[in-house]
RNA sequence: GGCCUUAUCGUCUAACGGCUAGGACGGCGCCCUUUCACGGCGUAAAUCCGGGUUCGAUUCCCGGUAAGGCUACCA
């Protein structure tokens, strides 16, 4: 039987690195094997579900290339099934009412705590009569607790072996607030098994959710999927990443500009390994190399370093169109009219980048030369008159270089790099390449030469000159 | 407190029970070089502690320790 995994966030924040983590894993089994991977919202929680939560899932999925197959299911919209369900546990005497107060709950939790004992719902409801139960239940506030068994459970994780727990410890847990509004854990039950889950793939910290959903799967009959727990991806303190922290939306990733390609990369080896010692692997690869196998078992630390090193890699090895559209978004519209010259751009400048947002402020002289000091234009340890020397000889020299055809990268740079062996290569370039740039940092003039095109380099060669001579 | 999980350079990690414990990011140094960047080369840096099993433990077992997760009418 083809494996049939799911997605399960709850809409109750933005698409987090966790969960983006999660769904890459089940997405990599699911297509490793063939399989179906099912995207199913978690909205029980009716205060803290919102709809641009939702939206912001399916965005961040999106981004990341995560396609899902079917239809996306709410539970929300599945109240019917179960309700259906809750209804059996009652009938079956497997669940029952419960009336007891919040005080009253809080104060025994904490007569236990005291004891050091494992807080547990002592069960005050769990003998009240089901007629009793039904009549009270008309007018007083009551939930649905499940009667939680007393023996072991274990269950055999793919990345950790095998897990027992003791049910005894746990209590009878509240499965639903009423027969319209299901809790986590028994609506997750229910629905893994009518979406025929096979492999419930999530983060570690459900690992002790886990066996009340193992008794409540028992309970009404149904077959257990085989888990993987996933180690959990930590902040620089160590702890699960916190709301305030990284746990922002993937969206801020995308803002402040990584690539999805990137972002990818960089989750994938957080927590998993290739069968062959890389850094840099594609979702293809990804796909066709995946094994529960090489899951780490312990949390790993969200490492920036690394995220912006893969960034930068895949900002200099993308195809060039591919770069030049991700890279239209972060710049000024005007940078767009002249697409060829935008992709020369784009093909010069990629190595300088960490980020798409870079782009924006080491790009822009190409468009607006900026103002620079005149002194800027002298190499260090020459002078103001050798400078002016070598510019005025390079304007004749750049008006004499062929244009069309012959006005490439490699021509150029023939006859500037013969100036250069002649007067001294930091006398030549320096001056020339400040004053195509205005930047103390650029790429090298023959490049810049090339964008610029003959008649704008000349004039400002010119530029660069009646600033050295007004300088006296 | 209780339950569960985990433990290799600062970080991500590799190593059928068997070489000087390997790679990557970051750091440092050198080279390339007009600048920045790219690239190349080199270098420092780790098996949590204590027992056991074994000819031999990073690896298997036990005990500590530490870290993390969970302990909701959230998921």
């Amino acid at each position: 039987m083809s494996p049939r995994v799911r997605f399960a966030p709850s809409p109750t924040g933005f698409f987090s690195l966790g969960n983006a983590r999660t769904a890459l894993f089940n997405w990599l089994f699911a297509k490793h094997e063939g399989g179906k991977f099912l995207l199913r919202i978690e909205d029980t929680d009716k205060e803290r579900s919102k709809k641009e939560y939702e939206e912001s899932i399916l965005e961040g999925l999106k981004w990341l290339g995560l396609d899902w197959d079917e239809k996306v299911e709410r539970q929300s919209e599945r109240i019917p099934i179960y309700e259906k369900y809750l209804k059996r546990l009652m009938d079956e005497g497997r669940a029952y009412f419960c009336f007891c107060s919040g005080e009253e709950l809080e104060s025994e939790r904490q007569a236990q705590l005291s004891q050091g004992l494992q807080p547990k719902y002592g069960g005050r409801c769990r003998n009240i009569s089901k007629e009793e139960a039904f009549k009270r239940a008309e007018k007083e506030n009551h939930v649905i607790r499940f009667k939680m068994p007393s023996h072991t459970v274990s269950f055999s994780d793919l990345i950790r072996g095998k897990v027992s727990f003791d049910l005894d410890l746990i209590g009878d847990i509240i499965i639903a607030k009423g027969f319209d509004s299901p809790l986590y854990n028994f609506a997750v039950v229910v629905d893994d098994e009518e979406m025929k889950i096979t492999h419930v793939i999530r983060g570690e910290d459900h690992i002790s959710n886990t066996p009340k959903q193992i008794a409540i799967q028992e309970a009404l009959g149904f077959s257990m999927p085989i888990y993987a727990h996933l180690p959990l991806i930590l902040g620089p303190d160590r702890k699960k990443l916190s709301k305030r922290y990284m746990d922002a939306s993937l969206r801020d990733f995308k803002d402040r500009g990584y690539l999805p390609e990137a972002f990818f990369n960089f989750m994938l080896l957080l927590g998993w390994h290739p069968s062959v010692d890389k850094e840099v692997v594609s979702a293809e690869e990804a796909i066709n190399d995946f094994s529960f196998k090489k899951v780490q078992k312990g949390g790993a630390v969200f490492n920036q370093e690394k995220l912006e090193w893969l960034n930068a890699y895949y900002l200099r090895n993308l195809p060039v169109e591919r770069l030049a559209e991700e890279l239209s978004g972060f710049v000024p519209g005007e940078w767009l009219e002249d697409e060829d010259k935008f992709k020369k751009i784009v093909q010069i400048e990629r190595e300088r980048l960490r980020h798409l947002t870079d782009f924006r402020d080491t790009a822009d002289f190409f468009f607006v030369l900026k103002e620079y000091p005149a002194d800027l234009l002298i190499w260090k340890g020459s002078s103001k008159s050798v400078m002016v020397d070598n510019l005025s000889f390079l304007s004749n020299v750049i008006r004499g270089i062929p244009n069309h055809e012959l006005w490439s990268r490699e021509n150029i740079d023939k006859y500037i790099m013969s100036v250069a062996d002649q007067k001294g290569r930091g006398e030549v370039l320096w001056p020339l390449r400040v004053a195509l740039s205005g930047k103390e940092a650029s790429p090298g003039p023959s490049d810049i030469l090339y964008v610029l095109g003959k008649e704008e380099s000349l004039k400002r060669v010119e530029k660069a000159l009646k600033r050295l001579a007004s300088e006296n």
